[in-house]
RNA sequence: UAUGGUGGUCGGAUAGCUGCGCUAAGAAAACUUAGUGAGGAAAGUCCGAGCGUUAUGGAAACGAGGUACCGGAUAACGUCCGGCUAGAGAAAUCUAAGGGAAAGUGCCACAGAAAGUUACCGCCAAGCAUUGCUUGGUAAGGUUGAAAAGGCGAGGUAAGAGCUCACCGCAAAGAUAGCAAUAUCCUUUGGCAAGGUAAACCCUACCUGACGCAAGACCAAAUUAGGAGAGCAGCAAAGCUGUUAAAAGGAGCGUUUCCACUCUACUCCAGAGGUAGGUCGCUUGAACCAAAUGGUGACAUUUGGUCUAGAUGAAUAGCUAUCGCUUGGAAUCUUUACUGCAAAGUAAAGCAAAUGACAAGAACAGAACUCGGCUUACAGACCACCUGCAAAA
RNA sequence: GGAGAUGUGGCAGAGCUGGUUUAAUGCACCUGACUUGAAAUCAGACGAGGGCGCAAGUCCUCCUGGGGUUCGAAUCCCUACAUCUCCG
């Protein structure tokens, strides 16, 4: 069974921003390869200044967090760490476009897995 | 009665699905069950306290900063309450950094004779001289400016002037009322003090040591090391060598001085140090609710009851449905006018009463050690009390 | 969370011991000269908004916003907003 883990220390998030990342209207999704060999789900929240005070911020990690849990046991691959950022229009567009958009975005940024895994494994 | 004013309350509700933090119980763990979980401003960080560190206490001076009508409330305050004065308003009511300019210094551009001991023009007198010049007197008149030596009338004078007088204004003293600021159809005196600026320096009175929970206390990976460490003398320094064992000294809140006191000073350790990280600080408190009593009131006292968030990449939610609220609104409906015998039709309005498909909207804003205030932001809804202008009845 | 600093034309940046006045200076922009043309150089002009005016011109407002002190505020005081820096 997995479980959902929450990034909380800066050193993961430099290093997740490092790799691959897919920007939509709504949401902006990074990931990368993980570290740990557990089964588990790692996924960072973040949501600058830039896009409002905190109200505003919370709001947007919220509904971030809400669409994670809705759509990550679905859509994501193993050993991959995944980092959502919000943007301005995160905390007040509808539901349902926030969640096509990031369902978009993940299969997306899988792509770039799939293919890494291939090339790695061909040379 | 519109409007207006003051004070206060609220800041959508219910249900379902999926989730989060903390506490308690159970469990090896995953986890399960139960309880609980954000505001009036949690905000800005503008003041005041608690609490903590600075080893500790006291005194004085200097420096720095703050407050400023009077009295009270309070742990304290620049807050609050009651009053005074001045201003705004028709009133309810609101606004005000509102001490001192005869302690001293500075500044007051341009203009103006003059911006603080000043005579340019004018008026008057005297002298010279011949229609001007010099000297003196004068603040009634003129010009400037934001500001120019109480106002007005009469007397008076060479011309004038509180020089004198009446009235008004002003200041001081007394009386009365009040704890006081202050007030007065009160009495007396002064002839009137020759501006403004203290959010310029300053004076007077009172207050404040500094830094802040990233304060601070404790545990303690990694890493480093067998040593750590003070003074004096010698050599240019590193470093080495020598010497000293108790005295002078050094340290102790912006500065200085004084008094007391403490620590250190050559001994100490088998570990030291205190980084990453963690624990505590952290929520029972000048707490909240209710009643009674005292007080005009802020508030105080007593009694009874309650336990009510503790996160740290930071929980307290995400979505859906229904109802309620606000705005717009097809249409119904109502009213009025016209046509018509009538049924009804057409047009206009929604001021009085009622319904309403559908659409849109729902503020400011998120605890971060804790309280008391202030300031600022805020869709909208409600309650209580007060005022009574214009207009209408 | 706490502590501090700064806001002036299109940009940078003086003026902050109050004294008329868009307000020094540089860059940019505009016009002219030089050049076949451009750059550089030289000379000149040059803030924005509003009112009046045919035009030339002239008047008013603006130094982040709002109040206050003062005869007078970019400057002094209060308050709000924005930007930036520091503290583990």
């Amino acid at each position: 069974m997995t479980k959902i883990i929450v990034f909380k220390k800066r050193k993961d998030f430099l290093r997740v921003a490092q790799a691959f990342y897919v920007a939509t209207h709504n949401m902006v999704l990074q990931a990368a390869l993980s570290l740990s060999e557990t089964d588990n789900l790692f996924v960072g929240y973040t949501a600058t200044k830039k896009i409002g005070n905190a109200v505003c911020r919370n709001r947007s990690k919220r509904r971030l967090r809400a669409v994670a849990h809705e759509v990550l046991p679905v859509y994501a691959l193993p050993n991959v760490d995944y980092i959502f950022i919000a943007r301005n229009s995160t905390a007040s567009c509808p539901y349902s476009e926030l969640k096509k958009d990031t369902i978009y975005a993940i299969k997306r940024i899988n792509k770039n897995f799939i293919q890494d895994t291939v090339e790695t494994t061909t040379d």
